[in-house]
DNA sequence: CCAAAAGTGTTAAAACTACACCCATGA
DNA sequence: TCATGGGTGTAGTTTTAACACTTTTGG
């Protein structure tokens, strides 16, 4: 499988962050690194790109391998290129995020519990290569964008609530927001459908579900969509 | 200077979609291909990534040999993987974009004109590879970026008057902005420092020139600059 | 004195913020 | 019946959008 080329080039892998809401949380999933460099030690999921598979693919493979993790809803972030991120050789890594599990998405049960892991986000262990930077900027995108773009409703599940909802953007935007008025807006913008159920899950009333309706949000999207918190 | 890896890589190339202000027109620079494939064809300018230097340099570098253009503020914007996008073999490309030439900022000139060339993003001719589809995606989040960041401030000239800032958010938007509003808001910045000089270009009253407050952009940026056309 | 772009305020409409109580359920 | 989270409206404030005339210069 050795192959030879005119030119040296760098090695090419992709990373990926998966955020996920825990209660109240904001969590990111690592990998406990088998072989060295780092061995031992956390890292994110990820791994070297294979000349037939897109980026995407890529990402797709190694969080399937490694966390359990299948077909889940990848933005890419950016492409890492320092010259000494990794001890070995030159590698460029493009760094994928997701961010899974509003409503009763259990994250947790599809990780292989041996290697795979959740850590809070204020409370990540030292991490190999350049990952705690990577996690950085994921999450400094991730902040940027919520504010201004309905995200998590492409990878939203079938049914969850408008408090599931705001607390995913209290987690993320790391602020209270107000009840009334983040109903208000977020049922304003006209993206969500109700659902014929409801949520019984406890000793009070019970919530009405929705779901993203994600045919008005493409259309939407295509003219400017305008949202903001 | 051959290499020879244990497992087949893909090659690894930077591409550059550069934006330019024409008095009304938004313009994209293209490089007449001399070699194949497509030789003859139009294209961004890029090439392969070394391995010593960071995707930045590569990218600032093939712009300074294939169109004199140096340091220029450039910002990545997608890492394009699909399988086939290069005849020859695998590629993947890191896409960078840049915004050049408000206020007197002449480009034309650092261009080598036999091979470099300006063209209105509404026109332009067939290109080699996807670099149409890089070009799209450029235009796209340009637009997008332009709505809630003050984009161009790191690099505009040292002085530029208001009215060459509105017609660079009008040709990037596509869309007349109202002229006491546009002052209002953006003054209201206070990210603006007026020069003493005024500009005086013709047969009219002069006009105040500004220049952009970086410091004070950086302070705000961290917390959370809130800023829409 | 004419042409051309620079510069300047006000008002009505819309959006945002803050805020407190009743509802439906399970224990 | 109590504890728990679900659900709802209004009023004051701020922000936005629309709109027209005067100023300064060069020819």
């Amino acid at each position: 499988m050795a192959q030879t080329y005119e030119y040296p080039r760098p090695a090419l892998t992709v990373d990926v962050v998966v955020f996920a809401l825990d209660d109240e949380d904001l969590q990111v999933m690592l990998i406990r690194r088998k072989l060295p460099p780092f061995a031992g030690q956390w890292a994110l999921p990820g791994g070297f790109v294979r000349v037939a598979e897109t980026l995407e693919e890529a990402a797709q493979r190694e969080l399937q391998e490694e966390s359990g993790l299948a077909g889940i809803f990848l933005e890419q972030l950016f492409t890492f290129s320092e010259i000494d991120r990794d001890p070995r050789e030159r590698v460029v890594t493009v760094a994928y995020y997701a961010l899974v599990n509003l409503a009763g998405h259990d994250v947790r049960a599809s990780a292989d519990a041996a290697q795979a892991a959740w850590f809070p986000v204020g409370e990540l262990p030292e991490l190999a290569f350049d990952h705690t930077r990577i996690v950085e900027v994921a999450l400094q995108r991730l902040r940027g964008k919520v504010r201004y773009q309905p995200i998590g409703f492409e990878l939203l599940p079938a049914g969850f609530t408008l408090s599931q909802m705001q607390h995913l953007y209290e987690a993320v935007l790391e602020t209270p927001l107000d009840k009334r008025n983040f109903r208000k807006k977020v049922l304003g913008l006209g993206l969500l459908l109700r659902l014929k159920e409801r949520q019984m899950d406890g000793r009070h009333r019970p919530a009405q579900l929705y779901r993203f309706d994600a045919q008005r949000y493409e259309k939407l999207k295509k003219r400017g969509l305008h949202f903001e918190v």
